[in-house]
RNA sequence: GCGCCAGUAGCUCAGCUGGAUAGAGCAACUGCCUUCUAAGCAGUAGGUCGGGGGUUCGAGUCCCUCCUGGCGUGCCA
């Protein structure tokens, strides 16, 4: 569906032209003051100097050639705005065409495309902590959206399963039980099926070997264990199958609690087969050069204002790096996929990181020219005092406790409020938590850091994701008393709420387009928040089903059903959904 | 040192290619439940938009400069 905006642009367009002056002063906005009008247009202010001419003539001008068919009001005032109001018959059948259309007829601008998105970065043999949060809800969200928007979309975990954590738990599992065969290189037989290690083992020893990475011989025997393991060993590849295999359900359980999904679980070892024709071919075609040991990829540009080191394509030790391992996965993606975007959701402090690999890809052509690369790096989560994020005993929090102590939280409200039956009590608790959670950090523009405050999120009050499912759960109470809804056609707005209400559901495709665009769903957030509002006042003021007049009620029950189906797609796009009753 | 990001109400944050009176939420105070879920709605109070220059008819928004904070700056991810 065309958008309102660009409905009316057109039409103001050709009253510029027609008043004699060049149509691209016509642009539409939304109006920044509502108490007068619902559009705007600056163009006659701007257009002044150009013809040296009163603002308000201009607009006056423009104002008498404008097609009046789809507005109530057209004025120009001082001193030379344009304002207008949407006609009552215009924004009926807008919304009508919105309700029947598939997806509210919000343009797919992705129609066609696939897009990969790069969101989970989870370490294997290593809990999801709080830091892995934010990427898995801002990609997940990301993802989805550009699902509706008719991407094809392929969401990738890419674990962190191949780099020098996995040398160091090797090394630390060496010093623990040498004699175990995987060290042996001389054994040729089968190794057990049965792991050295229980997840709780392993999510011990990483730390623990982490720390020890200062003693330099330890350190020289991880970078040893990090190469050969890359080389194949056999022994180190099957401590590897089992970190994995620990490790894996553990990560996948833990995804599923908070909903978010991903279409492929390939890590940085997955891309290892496409390391050494792609490192022998930078190497031959002089992309690649030798500097202090190590092969790098000069990446600097001429109009760099900073230095930009080059990007180490193989350390001095031979073996490969996270930059080596993010190649490799291009030259992966492109050949299986052939993407035409690839969107990475990390922190924001790997800025640098994909400057220098997205760099070194279009100059070693490994992506076409038109596929395009986008780093989303986002901030960091801390503590409610702005501090980071630390346990009592200053260790980091793991991902699984942050979202049970919210859902405790949030239980302890449920049962307080006794309106969902007991049996209900956890199925609700959940949805409400996870609402809480994802709500509360997508709110947020992703490139900030916030402040982490469970009871502030978790209120029921206020900007936060119990308010919209709130909001929604009313709405479905009264759809449920009345019964069969779905087939009601929208009516003209009955009432001046009714029109904010319908205004506001008319901002969906803009608001989507915007928030793909700049992947920011925090504006999905304040789309929904803003509709949200417009629901429950019109709520409100405005009794539903006591209203006598049967087609009246209809067109009432119409409204606020387009709006709750605007509101749970929305949610979804967040991740997260509404219980029945709450 | 250099670079990037941030600084808006007591607190947490919006503010869309510069536009009319800078907006929400929380906290504070005040109204509205025999009537569709009061987890709601309405209202009051609270701001020299970090400081200083500049461009413009018009600047929270663009340019310069300074201050403060965070982060990054070749073999971790």
């Amino acid at each position: 569906m065309e958008k309102i905006l660009d409905i009316i642009t057109a039409k103001m367009q050709q009253a510029f032209a027609d008043a004699g002056y060049d149509a691209s002063f016509g642009r539409v906005t939304v109006s920044n003051r509502p108490d007068l009008c619902e559009y705007q247009c600056n163009g006659a202010l701007a257009a002044a100097k150009t013809y040296k001419c009163a603002p308000i003539q201009i607009a006056k001008n423009v104002a008498e050639k404008l097609d009046a068919s789809d507005f109530s009001m057209i004025d120009a005032v001082m001193p030379g705005f344009i304002n207008l109001k949407l006609s009552d018959a215009f924004l009926k059948n807008y919304l009508e065409e919105m309700r029947t259309a598939p997806d509210f007829g919000v343009t797919k601008i992705g129609a066609g495309k696939t897009i990969v998105v790069d969101y989970g970065g989870a370490n294997v043999a290593k809990p999801l902590h709080i830091g892995h949060l934010r990427p898995a809800i801002i990609g997940e969200s990301l993802k989805r959206l550009h699902k509706f928007m008719g991407y094809n979309t392929i969401g990738d975990v890419h674990l962190g399963d191949w780099g020098l954590q996995m040398g160091l738990i090797i090394a630390e599992l060496q010093e623990r039980q040498p004699d175990l065969p995987y060290f042996d290189p001389d054994f040729t037989g089968d190794y057990p099926a049965e792991s050295p290690f229980t997840l709780s083992e392993l999510e011990e020893i990483y730390p623990t070997a982490s720390a020890k990475k200062k003693d330099p011989a330890f350190a020289e025997k991880a970078h040893t264990a990090t190469y050969e393991l890359q080389q194949g060993r056999r022994g180190y590849r099957a401590i590897w199958d089992h970190i994995m295999g620990v490790s894996l359900p553990d990560l996948r359980r833990i995804y599923g609690v908070l909903d978010v999904h991903f279409e492929k679980w390939l890590g940085e070892s997955d891309a290892d087969p496409y390391i050494p024709a792609m490192v022998e071919d930078l190497k031959a075609r002089g992309l690649a050069v030798q500097s202090e040991g190590a092969w790098v990829v000069p990446v600097a540009e001429e109009s760099d204002k900073k230095e930009v080191p080059p990007m180490i394509l193989v350390k001095s030790d031979g073996s490969a790096i996270y930059a080596t391992t993010d190649l490799a996965t291009m030259v992966q993606r492109m050949q299986d996929w052939n993407p035409d975007k690839m969107l990475y959701v990390t922190d924001k402090r790997q800025n640098l990181h994909f400057e220098q690999v997205f760099r070194a890809a279009r100059k070693a052509g490994i992506v076409s020219e038109t596929t395009e690369l986008e780093h989303v790096g986002h901030g960091t989560m801390n503590g409610k005092d702005g501090k980071p994020f630390k346990t009592r005993d200053g260790g980091v929090l793991r991902l699984e406790q942050l979202v049970s102590d919210m859902t405790d939280f949030v239980r302890s409200k449920v049962v307080e409020n006794k309106i969902v039956e007991e049996s209900e009590v956890e199925a609700t608790t959940a949805k409400i938590a996870l609402a809480a959670l994802k709500y509360g950090d997508l709110s947020n523009q992703p490139t900030k850091d916030y402040n982490f405050d469970l009871e502030r999120f978790a209120a029921f009050e206020g900007n936060t994701g119990p308010y919209i499912l709130y909001t929604i759960v009313r709405v479905k109470s009264i759809l449920a008393k009345y019964g069969d809804w779905e087939n009601l056609p929208i009516q003209a707005p009955a009432n001046a709420y009714a029109k904010d209400l319908m205004l506001a559901i008319t901002k969906l495709g803009p608001t989507l387009e915007t928030a793909l665009k700049s992947s920011a769903p925090n504006l999905v957030c304040a789309y929904i928040y803003e509709l949200a509002g417009c629901v429950n006042k019109f709520y409100h003021e405005t009794p539903i089903l006591k209203e006598e007049n049967e087609e009246v009620k209809a067109g009432h029950i119409a409204l606020i059903g387009l709006a709750k189906n605007v509101l749970e797609t929305c949610i979804d796009l967040l991740g997260f959904s509404a219980p029945e009753k709450m």
